[in-house]
DNA sequence: GACCAGGCAGAAC
DNA sequence: GTTCTGCATGGT
């Protein structure tokens, strides 16, 4: 299919900035991947997107997945600017917070914990190979389902490098498998009720919960503050305070209003993206940025554990 | 070898 | 209630 785009898409943005884990880059200009769970490869030609896909995937789910739907330009023309968001905006036009299958984006969440986004994106393929179900074409096996995933021990779970999480993936596979966690159902549920039942599941805190919403479920204002926000709030907006990351998040939510978890990943992605060479000195002021974790906050206050530190 | 990576859970205080 | 620590694993 070939879509024309009355706004732009950066493709290389928008598919390989640390929300979504199972795209591959190609030499000649595509990008291979899935949407709702058809493989498919896509590629920009001017102001057209050009999508190659296997049968079943309609055009409003291209539409929907990327927001061709007029949601990106809601986000722009609604949320709060800044400076730092203004930066952040010019930086990437066109990076687009990507509506995901809220299944893979729980799994691979709760994969992310203390990894990196290409262990994420190696686990999650590895994953999908052990279950086998190989998409027309491609060569590639689609994300198993709950009822799939089920069946894996935790010992072949770890197989594919996720390491202590498996018992927390396993975990969630059964809940999801029997009937205790409908994660489609949690897009249709206000935020706070999603997030606190989210913060039921083995392995999902505040942070991993707030990313599930933002980018499975399309609570849009779900603000995640990881490492690499923390750094941005803490450097542009706290530069002489000490927050708690569940504080932070709050704060964000009303700074940027409606859309707020839309701009955390343009902040995210420029700050990451602008990230310095591993130094001594990097690492040092790295670590002023502690981590630390409270299973008492996260499941009473939904605080989460990121100090914002003065520098 | 030390440190880090889109944190979380449980123990200690 | 807050803070500290261990956790699997691979890259730098």
């Amino acid at each position: 299919m070939r879509l024309r785009l009355v706004s732009p898409l950066h493709l290389e943005a928008t598919l390989h900035s640390g929300q979504a884990f199972r795209w591959r880059p190609q030499a000649d200009g595509w990008h291979e991947g899935f949407i709702r769970n058809r493989a498919c490869r896509v590629r920009a030609d001017g102001r057209h997107l050009i999508v190659q896909a296997e049968r079943g995937l309609t055009t409003d789910d291209v539409l929907h997945y990327f927001r061709l739907d007029g949601s990106h330009e809601r986000f722009l023309a609604e949320v709060r600017r800044d400076a730092a968001l203004d930066r952040a905006l010019a930086a990437y036009p066109g990076l687009r917070l990507l509506a995901q299958d809220p299944w893979e984006v729980l799994v691979a969440y709760i994969v992310s914990a203390n990894s990196n986004v290409g262990k994420i994106a190696r686990t999650l393929e590895l994953v999908a190979n052990q279950c086998g179900v190989v998409a027309d074409g491609v060569g590639r096996a689609r994300f198993p389902m709950p009822d799939q995933l089920v069946r894996l021990t935790e010992a072949d779970l770890r197989t594919t490098g996720m390491g202590y999480r498996a018992p927390y993936v396993a975990a969630a596979a059964r809940l999801a498998a029997n009937g205790d966690l409908d994660v489609a159902a949690l897009a249709r549920l206000p935020y706070d009720e999603a997030h606190e039942q989210l913060l039921g599941v083995p392995g999902v805190g505040p942070k991993v919960a707030d990313c599930i919403l933002l980018y499975g479920c399309g609570h849009v204002g779900a603000f995640p503050v990881d490492v690499w926000v923390a750094r941005v709030l803490r450097a542009d907006y706290f530069p002489r305070k000490r927050l708690r990351a569940g504080e932070v998040g709050a704060w964000a939510r009303r700074h940027f209003g409606p859309w707020a978890g839309y701009a955390q990943h343009y902040l995210f992605h420029e700050r990451r993206s602008a990230r310095p060479p591993a130094t001594a000195a990097a690492h040092a002021a790295r670590r002023r940025v502690a981590v630390t974790s409270s299973a008492t906050r996260a499941r009473t206050t939904r605080g989460g554990g990121v100090k914002v530190t003065p520098s």
